[in-house]
DNA sequence: CTGAAAGCGCTAACAC
DNA sequence: GTGTTAGCGCTTTCAG
């Protein structure tokens, strides 16, 4: 029996011809190995658990296309939950991967960090992906989300645009303050005359085309637009269309993350890109390997399409063409 | 030890004391019960495996989202996998499924059957969704993208388009056979003197770029085109776009789906449209119920957009405008 | 209503 | 290299 399990789990202590036999027999049985008999005995799952703030979305199902190339070169399972955005769940949900999971994947969006520990189980590896939680020996993946705007801003203020606006993300969430933080900074460096203007929005399509609507109303209007992520940005892009506005000629418009519908609008929106698979093939390698990896954030970068292309020669450097 | 057992599973043969102290002791303790003890024991695993073509697409996600909800319902847990496109690794992904799974939702749009027996361990109930395949004791639910593609048909007949070309979707895609299968027979009933004009495609935009060129080079050009699916749509959109063709007045476009995208295209694309997350949700639901439900299949509905607007009049009925 | 005892199917020492 | 044995942590009879 014991000469079974081995063959069927590869170690080298078999005579071959036993190990043949073994796995012929198997075959033949269709014999199935009891994944819980096994787990409970190793005391591995080799399972990881996936907890995302919600499923829907290109981001999402990059992420999780990310995660499970890299889950199967490892063979390993993923047992996905979301939280459907309330933080609540979130502790619903990761306490109920505890003793089901060699390992956790928690992307957690929110800024309130004192509730997620609670629901840790001190016994599992995690990492955080995209979050400011630090310090409390997780290992955590973040993307420079502060980098990134600020980017945008110097392309937005290198291609001629005087009075940048920007629409912000919901409060109390890290990315959208990142970026936020990051106009901030740019404008003031690059456009020191500059105020800031600053819409809310929730970086949704219905929260932009609010934005977009009281952008258009203003006395004196602005001539770019940036908003916190692209959903936001085809809001405002709608509302310029329904009010008659031109992007670029009128006013340009730039977005954040470059999810696909970026280069399919008329015009094509001028964004900030992050692979987002490949951030998600990142953070279960780091929690596979154990690496603590808190060091370099992940750095986006600049896609310039046509909602800012202006008459304008396009500035020397830092800026990168689409090339699709 | 029983007892404790007996009052954490909610069992009603426990003193409601004992069973209070039992409660405030293992949250003290930070008691997390075993899952693998428990369904080394029970033979249950409260977990259901999902196995997709593919984990990228907003089809994907809805897909997930709509089957996530429910589970959550039932306190079930999700293991996902995905084979990227290749019937082989379907197989692969399925077997690693066995022995860890209550139930199985499945999703296969290949044709071909014949392998797909060998790897469901009969122990397990599946849910195959979309699928052609029928007879061998399992559940399936489908959409009906023959109806479908009728009613798009219908519609594009009934604002006095002509001459309908189809662009295809690959060989072998169960759905993709069904909606040539709803055109040509459409196009039979509503425009008996019309002759099909089909188009090789394969369900991404770059098939659907190189059909939207072949259309543009025809000598008797179409007046309308369906694609068999949006993002085929779309690329022929690119197509006609660069060609100078304005749609809808001087070519008409329509696709199926009803991914995001087609709603802020410009124009904006008039669609098939099946609720993807509700389609997710009712296979989880019928492979816990444990329904047959080979009955009816989902009836997806017509989204008019400017896509296929002209100056006629719309027709009396079979429509259904968009009301975003 | 509660306790005792027997496994669930496997892995990992440990002998041989 | 192979067989024997003892659990892994729970649920589930079966007595009381």
């Amino acid at each position: 029996m014991a000469t079974v399990s081995r063959a069927l789990n590869g170690r080298e202590n078999v005579a071959s011809g036993v190990r043949a036999r073994v796995i012929d027999a198997a075959k033949e049985l269709r014999y199935v190995p009891h994944h819980a008999a096994r787990s409970l005995s190793s005391r591995r799952t080799r399972t990881i658990g996936v907890v995302l703030p919600d499923l829907h979305g290109e981001f999402f199902s990059e992420l999780m296309r990310g995660i499970d190339q890299v889950a199967r070169e490892h063979d390993l399972y993923l047992l996905v939950s979301s939280y459907h955005g309330h933080p609540e769940e979130q502790g619903v949900a990761l306490r109920a991967m505890r003793g089901r999971v060699d390992g956790l994947l928690v992307m957690s969006p929110f800024v309130e960090s004192t509730p997620l520990a609670d629901d840790f189980d001190d016994a599992h590896p995690v990492v955080l992906i995209n979050t400011g939680l630090t310090g409390i020996g997780l290992g955590t993946l973040r993307v420079d989300n502060h980098g990134g705007a600020r980017g945008m801003v110097q392309h937005l203020a290198a291609r001629g645009f005087r009075r940048i606006a920007f629409v912000a993300g919901p409060e109390g969430n890290f990315d959208a303050a990142e970026r936020l933080r990051g106009y901030r900074e740019a404008l003031a460096e690059f456009l020191p005359d500059a105020d800031p203007i600053v819409l809310p929005g929730a970086f949704d399509e219905s929260s932009g085309h609010r934005a977009g609507q009281a952008i258009i109303a203003m006395a004196e209007r602005p001539d770019a637009v940036f908003c916190a992520n692209d959903m936001t940005a085809l809001g405002c892009l709608f509302a310029f269309h329904q009010a008659g506005l031109r992007v670029p000629d009128d006013i340009a418009l730039a977005g954040f993350d470059d999810i696909p519908l970026a280069r399919y609008v008329h015009p094509s929106l001028t964004t900030i890109a992050v692979d987002i698979a490949e951030l998600g093939g990142l953070a279960l390698r780091a929690l596979i390997a154990g690496t603590p990896l808190d060091s370099a954030p992940i750095a986006p970068h600049l896609v310039v399409r046509e909602s800012t292309q202006r008459d304008t020669p396009p500035a020397p450097h830092g800026e990168r063409r689409d090339s699709s």
